[in-house]
DNA sequence: CTGAAAGCGCTTACAG
DNA sequence: CTGAAAGCGCTTACAG
């Protein structure tokens, strides 16, 4: 059943059907109301691959995240769409699972959609060869912002925390409360998100020799979840007493940390303080709550949205500078 | 540019571009390499909405979930985007926040993309009036299989864990390791999931009437995050003296429990135990670690695609019975 | 193995 | 305000 059934029935003309169906202004009152009536009686819905074909475009905007799995993606992923939809176009989210290949796909899959934009959120680095050719390639046609890396010379947009400073920041603060070596839990080189946090302490540490000189700065190869963080203090079981802070480039570490002290029985944060990094809804729940490194989401939110509409309409727009994190400190860190 | 473009350029049919495409086997290998040198020099991508509109399908399924906020729904998009892949169907995964506009939109938008079948998972009431015509509506032209719950007369399949028994069953053990009344954190009858948890829990305690009596089966209108979890046993400080265990709906509500328990002095799991229901990823690095009703998201997704295959083929297949769960105990009910 | 041509179901300039 | 007709970019029976 399509258009011209609904025509038929109602004793007019497709582009009568069309009109009303997508709320043009001149079609008369009771020519609508007809046509409408028919539509419901018949139980007809348009087809969004012929209008959509038509039209030349597409009103869906992509999100594509890391992994749908991390709860900072997730409340991402609300503010997003909320913003997108409050300019007319509908969203369809992709979960890279943290992988480069579902990535490309994702790219491959924007291009025959015709999306009418992507947002990309990820830590894990987008430069090598093959990933940023599929995104130079996508971005050719689909308006791109990606929330996190910079890019030289790529031809979309970035929005982005400065991670370097607030873990600079941060570090300096905890070591003031607690001038002792740090343990740094990060990701391997493929993540960027870890590098510019490592970046960041390093800097901070470096201005107290001795300190930089006990600390560890561990790039792990094996996913950053709370199985991750629970192995990597456990396997430092003996070596503990000589850091003050772990500090975790995300929450779900410092969780798993936690878990570990806990059956060591080394106190937080009498022992130890701990931090993570992302400031996700359950940690005010944890025992002990959980410190970290909180951003605005929302804000990131709208100038996504804002980068996205001026590149959509041709144009560009000045983001303007990297936002701001905050520490939040709760009883991990001494409240 | 279109198959037209690279028809020219290569010199032959759009029909033979169309096949190289689709990977049909009759064409030669030389004119299959050829195009295909034209198409990636030219940068060409095919328009999926030509393509499905030709057709006449769309290899989408979707997967609507309640929230995209809760552990156990990500766990669960994992599972069946695996086994829906594997079946060459691609996925389009729908976000509900717990709203019945939400639902009804979707279901108008999956009709709209003429997907090949819809998964539906939520623990909120689809039986109002207007959800149920809107979800009868889409199953009359996109398969449909639900997860969670039973309707009468329905026209879709149902795939759901039997939680009236696994409720019954963990609280008769709970009450074997420690006899006394119950306090139950579930949602008010907007949650067909809370209610037949419910009534499992009623069941069990209805074999004591004095801790039947005693308990307290509350029934929340504020949602069930950690927050709410932690609002209710605070709100109870002091009563919490009568009850032997904490039984909740979810994991995120225990986690908020056991902090507020954690505030109070009061010990788990020495003087109450706590339960929660999903076994999400984090329980094991909480502290203390969770309990939980754990059921397998995987057997759950295998079935509901098996019974999607069967709908969209026209046919009809037997699920079998409910799934069972089964109690995982942890530090929160004596390991 | 390959091509010419029809047609999927819409929307929209154009004409009245 | 409304209609006749073209055309979006594919795929596929049909013919050779």
């Amino acid at each position: 059943m399509g258009v011209v059934d609904i025509a038929r029935e109602a004793g007019v003309s497709t582009a009568t059907v069309s009109r009303v169906l997508n709320g043009a202004e001149s079609v008369t009152g009771a020519t609508r109301e007809h046509v409408l009536e028919v539509v419901a009686r018949l139980g007809y819905t348009p087809n969004a691959f012929a209008a959509s074909l038509r039209k030349g475009r597409n009103d869906a905007i992509g999100i594509a995240v890391a992994s749908i799995s991390q709860p900072w993606h997730v409340k991402l992923i609300r503010e997003l769409r909320r913003a997108i939809r409050e300019q007319g176009f509908t969203t369809i989210v992709y979960d890279l699972e943290h992988s480069e290949s579902v990535l490309i796909e994702h790219t491959e899959s924007a291009r025959r959609l015709r999306l009418a934009g992507m947002v990309l959120a990820t830590g894990d680095r987008i430069d090598g060869d093959e990933v940023r050719a599929a995104l130079d390639r996508m971005a050719g046609t689909v308006p791109l912002v990606v929330i996190g890396q910079e890019l030289p010379g790529a031809g979309w947009t970035t929005v982005a925390f400065d991670d370097v400073a607030a873990s600079e920041q941060a570090i300096l603060e905890l070591l003031g409360r607690r001038p002792k070596p740090v343990l740094f839990l990060g990701e391997a080189a493929s993540s960027y998100l870890s590098e510019e946090r490592r970046i960041g302490v390093e800097r901070a540490l470096s201005q107290f020799p001795d300190l930089l000189a006990g600390s560890e700065l561990v790039a792990l190869d094996a996913g950053m979840d709370f199985s991750v963080g629970y192995r990597e203090v456990q396997a430092r079981a003996g070596a503990l007493a000589r850091f003050g802070t772990i500090f975790c480039v995300n929450d779900e570490l410092a969780l798993g940390a936690c878990r570990a002290l806990s059956e060591l029985g080394v106190r937080v944060p009498e022992d130890m303080m701990v931090i993570g990094y992302g400031d996700v809804d359950m940690l005010p729940y944890l025992t002990p709550s959980l410190s970290s490194l909180s951003g605005d989401v929302g804000g990131v939110a709208e100038r996504v949205v804002r980068a996205l509409l001026a590149r959509i309409e041709g144009g560009h727009v000045d983001v303007g500078p990297k936002l701001q994190r905050k520490i939040v400190h709760r009883e991990s860190t001494g409240g």
